[in-house]
DNA sequence: TTGACAGATATGTCTAGACATATAATCGTG
DNA sequence: CACGATTATATGTCTAGACATATCTGTCAA
């Protein structure tokens, strides 16, 4: 953060624009350092000045670092660098098929069973719903070149997701279907850790009291539980990773 | 978003600002299903003129959802929903103490071993770096009211992060002490899960064999590793929650 | 000492314009 | 019909102001 102006009007054409010029310095400062938690960053005033452009111009720049958590504003006091709480990650988790391709593996399905039946009081529980519709119960498994990478154990509530009705899940995957046909939702997930019983083991092609990873995942949309997975992926070869940031 | 302008310009006190609400109005239309992805939203102009105001005020609430990667923008084009790629949920790990603490119970640290020497070659291949220097090497305990909760075993790179030669980690975590002394970070996670081995289970409290949840996590500043750490959870008591968001 | 009140000040929101730029759509031509 | 050039259009960035509002600071009186 020590650039001085010298915005040239004329040859701005290869930079980036002059508010993610800002933004950027000011981000790297944070980032590398030089700015701990707790300091003040320059006022809008002194950057106007420093980049010869308008107050809007830097407030963009200000804007986009509060929003995304790196610094805090307040009014008559100046804008200050945030003092990380907690490490918080993202973890994405793609659709099965595009998280083995993007792994330069060939992608494999099997649809083991898949049932449309009235909900019975456990699925109800599962799902957290109270009145009983109908539900699809399916399981399946997931392979990258022909070796099991997960196995999967879905139920959708027919009644939130009545497209999926009349979906093949013998031809795609519940999962990457109901991402593709079900806009928007909100999710909570459960990673947790247990040793493969007889039925696991057998499935994911791993000995009996093997460690595997669990990810039960529940969707909804504004308060409507739509489908509710449970994911058992081998522990010793399977990996989840959640990258970035300090926060 | 069926609401017309009624700004009234003089009584605009109590309600959030405008941009706030025109942003809040598109996310409600999103995340209810109303608007699914790949659908247009109004063009700032039709916006301009619903909601009685500037293009600039209309293109704030835009900028923000597309930085909340909720809309995609495209020029001449107008704007679109975006289509959930992956499921990306933010995991949120606090240091040890703030999690057991937040779960109502109390907390309790033992440090079993605390040694600074020179890097061996091992330690390099850990942290990621070339050069040998120092290094403190950790193992400890976190337990939530006497029960064990999870055991940690850290590196420390002290040419990166000179302060902690001297800081006392019998009597701070160290884990809670980085947070607090070393600001911004960047860091990867790496969850998978394995079975106890005898020392792990031991000090665990858990049979040989158990289930146990293992985080990996690094975290490095500036391309500079600073740390490393491996956490084992007890698998079938410890769960990890990742909540929110489509996208 | 304390509390009420009046500035001072930095951010928060907003306007009515401007020009730049990427690209969808159209038109013309071979 | 295919393809390249042109045009229209929606967004991207930016300005030079404006008034609102939260909050820190200092002053003056009870």
């Amino acid at each position: 953060m020590s650039l001085t102006a010298d915005r040239g009007k004329v040859e701005a054409a290869d930079r980036p624009t002059l508010y993610k010029q800002i933004r950027h310095d000011i981000e790297t400062s944070i980032l590398t350092g030089e700015w701990p938690p707790g300091h003040r960053i320059p006022f809008e005033h002194q950057l106007m000045a420093r980049y010869g452009c308008s107050r809007m111009t830097v407030s963009k720049a200000l804007s986009e670092l509060a929003q995304a958590d790196l610094i805090e504003r307040r009014r008559r006091a100046g804008s200050f660098v945030r003092r990380p709480q907690h490490l918080s990650a993202v973890l994405k988790i793609s659709d099965m098929r595009a998280e083995i391709t993007a792994l330069g593996r060939s992608y494999g399905y099997q649809l083991f069973r898949c049932v449309r039946r009235a909900a019975t009081s456990a699925d109800c529980a599962r799902l957290g719903v109270r009145k009983t519709g109908k539900v699809v119960a399916i399981a399946c498994r997931h392979s990258a070149d022909n070796v099991p990478f997960a196995i999967e154990d879905r139920l959708i509530d027919l009644d939130s997701v009545p497209e999926a009705t009349t979906a093949d899940f013998a031809v795609e995957p519940p999962g990457s279907w109901l991402l593709h046909h079900v806009p928007w939702t909100e999710a909570e997930h459960t990673i947790s850790a247990v040793v493969a019983d007889e039925r696991t083991a057998a499935a994911l092609g791993v000995a009996i009291g093997a460690p595997c990873l669990v990810i039960d995942r529940y969707t909804w949309r504004s308060a409507r539980t739509l489908t509710a997975v449970r994911l058992h992926y081998p522990g010793d070869t399977h990996r989840l990773v959640a990258r970035f940031k300090g926060g």
